[in-house]
DNA sequence: TACAGTTACGGACCGCGTAAGCATA
DNA sequence: TATGCTTACGCGGTCCGTAACTGTA
């Protein structure tokens, strides 16, 4: 058994059977995974695959259990690929870090600043996308750490290290008549077209569920994925806004009025999601303290050991969640 | 970094850092393990291990960094080999089991007896030491499990599940003055030199301990590593014996009288002992059942499981431990 | 005919073992 | 002088890529 052998099973696992495409991703010829394959299932004695004709069509109840194995191989190798370069520069390598535009656009700028003046020598790589494919990417182990709210549970290979929690607010312009009320309520909102993200409508705790519940009708008169976008809507007068907090800043976005909505919208928790077993650097730990000060590195620790077995995602509570 | 690199660097570090010693373990030339490990540092681009001269001293901090992840590829690598070995027959393979002399000669015949008769094909090996030995052959992956008592906490590597509770019995021969007592005291056993276990006189529920604390005088004829070498003495009236009472067993030493003892000395635990992450057969699973009915595989599976990560020993607590 | 996997083959590389060299106690 | 690590070197196996072949949609 050789590790490389391990290797083509993950890539050919990974390519959907094709062991044309494992190879292209593995940057080597085609028959070299195949003959590969082949020792490694003699050697073990039984099929990783079963085969109709002569492709692939799934794995072998034996195989799934050997792909298992392999992939905690893969991961400790990659840890050890890690610790390489920590030992050999412990101010210098990568940080990927997958992400909603929430985080990115408003919350994320000022971690990076400081963590750039902290770490000049690091390379960033943001990557922006749904809570889901952020989770997944971190899950492939094809970034770092992901940033993202709600999903929880969903992925059973990440650990979910709590941030901070944070609310919905309500946005209009300046002449807007809800503008002069503190404590807007669901009736008042009902009665104006709104526009919001298009993720508030998916789960359990909907803005959709929310007047549902309080029988009143809603009128949605846009959604988007970006506050970006609705702050513009807002501002040509489609609607009532409903953005995350987070995207309502001191000093910007002077022409419109933000209502709290602390008293009317549940609240969420944006977590950093880590793949389980993993090799933290060194600045990774420091990354999180910038953006969670409560995320020092023996709770990280703690929490990725205690994560080591479970079936499901596991969320690290701490004590005191701070709010945004 | 090639798997057997990484088998290079433990066999090192199980050998005192010598490496002639490793080569020798392994099977192969002293100046291949040389060369690997010098292109394993050159890969990784730092030291493994401090030298003094050309001789290895110790392991650098990351070289124990290193060596721990090492250790788990190596794990992995060996379940997948025990996996193969399972799909190819699951009813064949070897049993290993480290386990002392009360467990070897009273408990385990029986238990042993029907295993065999269930797998025929499955190799049996019984190693027998002390609960520390035994513990150390498990956790260093030698054996398949240990079966013992007491030692708790001892071994961070290990997983411990309890299999049954059990208490220690007064014997004397038939004419013995203590044979036509019902529930003799501390006090009555005080009068008459003992004989027992090495063993029952270190750790906290020690039996000089108890006879302190009831501030009575303790005479000891004779201390022996086993039941049988106390029956002996017994018989030869060198004293009262107090033994485990496994030890006793209907139908046998009929010349001697048994005393339930389970008013005077605490209870035991006797549990099986398995490294954490290991892969079990099928049959390493139906042995559990043999020996202790309440470990299903769901049971052992979770207990595994849960053991991942932590620092000590883990023990699973059943809602209710048979007794013996 | 395009596509996917297997078989065949030559070349490069690599790890092993032997033998010799060198440092330390 | 014995022990233990390193260097040097030749052999054999292995892995890779190319090319040709086979079976399937």
């Amino acid at each position: 058994m050789k590790l490389h052998q391990l290797r083509y099973l993950a890539a050919v696992a990974d390519n959907e059977l094709n062991i044309t495409a494992a190879a292209r991703a593995l940057g080597t010829s085609q028959p070299g995974v195949s003959k590969q394959l082949r020792l490694l299932e003699q050697e073990l004695g039984f099929d990783l695959f079963d085969r109709e004709g002569r492709n692939l069509t799934r794995l072998t109840p034996a195989g799934r259990r050997v792909l298992e194995r392999a992939r905690r191989i893969l991961d400790e190798t990659r840890n050890i690929k890690r610790l390489s370069e920590e030992f050999r520069d412990e101010r210098r390598g990568s940080l990927s870090i997958a992400t909603t535009h929430t985080q990115a656009r408003y919350v994320l700028p000022a971690v990076i600043k400081q963590f750039r003046r902290e770490y000049p020598e690091v390379k960033l790589h943001l990557h922006q996308g749904t809570s889901e494919q952020i989770a997944q990417l971190a899950a492939e182990d094809r970034v770092d750490f992901a940033i993202a709210t709600g999903s929880d549970e969903q992925f059973p290979g990440l650990v979910l290290l709590p941030c901070y929690r944070w609310h919905r607010d309500i946005i209009v312009p300046a002449a807007h008549p809800l503008s002069r009320l503190e404590r807007p309520t669901l009736k008042d909102l009902s009665r104006h077209p709104l526009v919001t993200y298009v993720f508030s409508f998916t789960g359990p705790s909907s803005l959709a569920g929310l007047f549902e519940a309080a029988g009143l009708p809603m009128d949605v008169a846009l959604t988007a994925r970006d506050a970006d976008v609705i702050k513009t809507y807002v501002r040509l007068g489609l609607g009532v806004g409903i953005v995350a907090c987070m995207a309502m800043q001191e000093g910007e976005d002077q022409d419109l009025v933000t209502l709290d909505g602390s008293h009317l919208f549940p609240e969420h928790v944006t977590w950093i999601g880590v793949r389980r077993g993993r090799m933290l650097r060194n600045y990774m730990y420091d990354f999180m303290r910038l953006f969670a000060p409560h995320l020092t590195r023996r709770i990280v620790d703690q929490a990725l050991r205690a994560g080591g077995g479970a079936a499901t995602a596991q969320v690290f509570e701490p004590v005191r969640l701070p709010r945004y």
